[in-house]
DNA sequence: TTGCTTTACGAAACCGCTTTCGGTTAGCGT
DNA sequence: ACGCTAACCGAAAGCGGTTTCGTAAAGCAA
């Protein structure tokens, strides 16, 4: 174990050889002898050699490296997702000892900058971004530079890169047809500020499957609140002042629920059977909330490796668009979500706050 | 915006330089003339350039890079602090505009293996560990290569390198002095598996505060399982199973303890009258969890940056030694903890399971 | 033996940048 | 006018690898 790393030239020194050979050994060229390639990876791995990763990308013009921009952060309930993306990531570029480098910009000018210096720099070959909003400046700038990279989740006009994401739209719909099927006429969304095109695509879905199922989009209904679990709440207590409150409520993501469950549960009322509630992630805590939340779950855990393969084969100079995968997410039902039961509860807390 | 990285060659030729001067010149050598430092820097930022960093770091001999390995993952209810200690971790190397570099190992071995490259092949300048056993080959395996490093946690004996940690000890003679106030005479500790220093330190920490307050340890009490929400309804219907079960239980993580009171709630008792929970992490999402949850928080956004600020400070030369950390965990009451009621209900419930 | 491939390695250019070292020019004093 | 110092810039040697090209030795055929 010594400390200073060995380089290719002392190798080739011990080895009476030229670094040019030594490195055509270890690299598996043809023209060097067997006998003297099994001595040279002998060697190598006694003096515990390891190429300087600086040396060699500078050579191959390449820097096998991919860059993971974090998704700037709400403060909120911090963001389970990214240890599981990071991990997928991780893997898919294990594949080819790829490098994954992460960045945390503070504002967005900050991003912009990171991701043209990242990329110009020469210090990634690939960006992964997430969390598109509807005009994302960042899409822009990738092409620009014709840098590859893939972005987890995806824009209105989505047909020229490379993207994954999971159905918002389809979401929506399957879990306002489940409320309908329950019994619920008067269902509400509670959405993040719709910059975001996971928040429009969630509303489209909600908006759609009220009107396929043949009642009108209440505009009072929507409520678009801050990304965060406190935004949830202050949302549902908008709802619940409503003139005629709603007997659900469908929520753009699982933590945006959890605050929606506080709300209701502070009035009194019982999520699941006095007003239904349904969230979208499919986050394992929500086993543990008060109560277990019903919600739209997606496959997590897939999401990192699909994504880093899909950069690499795009590095590899596939067409993006050839890779756009969407994924469904399915209903998780727990506790939340109930038939529309006597709806006297909250009907008669609402009209009681009227008469006040 | 040019696709092709514009190198200083280029940048050299288009002002009719040689690169040696515009180098000097864009990196503020005092032989420039000031007004020929004007000409290049303009040209330069007009032509975009950016310093290859893959040759720059070559050149100085420094990769201006630390590695993160990420704690291999329990696949449990997702880690929540990775994002947030990469993000501390982002700021800190930011300043520097150094990079962070994450890892994702799948085995013991394999972890070795990463971090034996990544010094070796001179990708990074430091790293940070987390979650150190109570002997951790990293720990050896580091100094043994000479690379600085900080880990986030520590080992029994801590004395010769950085760490930054939370004292686990005290926090659990917090909980349990705490417990004992409000009249607990029986409380449990579930725990992680001791070959985590941070288990045994929290364990420890439970240990001495019982003895403190003149009670004995019952060995009955103390439950080791699967560092999970899973692990900790195990342990937590373990503790039920005993003839005398426990009126309080100290959890060694927010996860187990929500494991806790699901055990709990399963057989109809109330977490925080009839038994009495504390966590440990102050996990934000405790606020949402039934009953939400006492817990011994802990500075979260700090360690991240911390961590980094060591970590720059050591490779700058520092002694790791004068880098170590303790933090201390504050209590965080919210509905889990309660005095000790009339005991009747859960004896009667053990009572009534051993007629049965 | 000669001549011609192979085989196996050495030599050297190159990747893009940093940094030391020299040397030319300008500016100053005398 | 001369010499001397400062100011500025060019030249070149690395950093540690990769890869092309050339060539000596070895093999084979005639």
């Amino acid at each position: 174990m010594s400390a200073k790393p060995i380089s290719l030239k002392i190798l080739a020194a011990h080895l009476d050889l030229t670094v040019g050979t030594v490195s055509r050994a270890l690299n598996g060229y043809a023209d060097i002898s067997p006998v003297t390639r099994k001595r040279v990876k002998r060697a190598a791995d006694e003096l515990g050699y390891r190429a300087n990763q600086n040396a060699r990308r500078l050579s191959i013009g390449n820097p096998e490296t991919v860059g993971y921009l974090m998704p700037r952060v709400s403060s909120s309930i911090a963001q389970p997702f990214v240890a599981q993306l990071l991990q997928g990531l991780g893997e898919a570029l294990s594949k080819r000892s790829w490098d994954l480098l992460v960045v945390q910009p503070n504002s967005s000018k900050d991003e912009m900058a990171h991701i043209e210096r990242m990329v110009r720099s020469g210090r990634v070959g690939g960006l992964v971004i997430s969390r598109p909003l509807k005009n994302d400046p960042r899409i822009r700038l990738l092409q620009d530079l014709k840098c590859p990279f893939v972005v987890h989740g995806r824009t209105a006009s989505c047909a020229d890169y490379a993207w994954y994401d999971v159905d918002g739209d389809d979401a929506f719909v399957t879990a306002v047809n489940h409320l309908v099927s329950l019994g619920h006429s008067r269902t509400a969304f509670i959405g993040a500020p719709l910059q975001h095109q996971f928040a429009q695509d969630r509303l489209n879905g909600y908006r759609s499957a009220v009107q396929e199922n043949g009642l009108v989009v209440d505009e009072d209904l929507i409520q678009i609140a801050d990304f965060s679990d406190d935004g949830g709440e202050v949302a549902t207590n908008m709802l619940l002042d409503l003139p005629v409150p709603p007997t659900a409520i469908v929520c753009v993501s699982d933590t945006m629920a959890l605050g929606a469950l506080a709300a209701i549960r502070s009035r009194g009322l019982l999520p699941g059977v006095d007003i239904s509630v349904i969230g979208y992630d499919g986050l394992k805590f929500g086993i543990h909330s008060n109560p277990p939340l019903t919600t739209m779950a997606q496959p997590q855990a897939h999401a990192g490796r699909r994504l880093g393969d899909m950069l690499l084969a795009i590095i590899d100079g596939d067409d993006p668009s050839k890779h756009q995968e969407l994924q469904r997410a399915h209903l998780l039902r727990r506790k939340t979500d109930g038939p529309l039961h006597n709806a006297t509860v909250q009907t008669n807390v609402s009209i009681r706050e009227e008469i006040l």
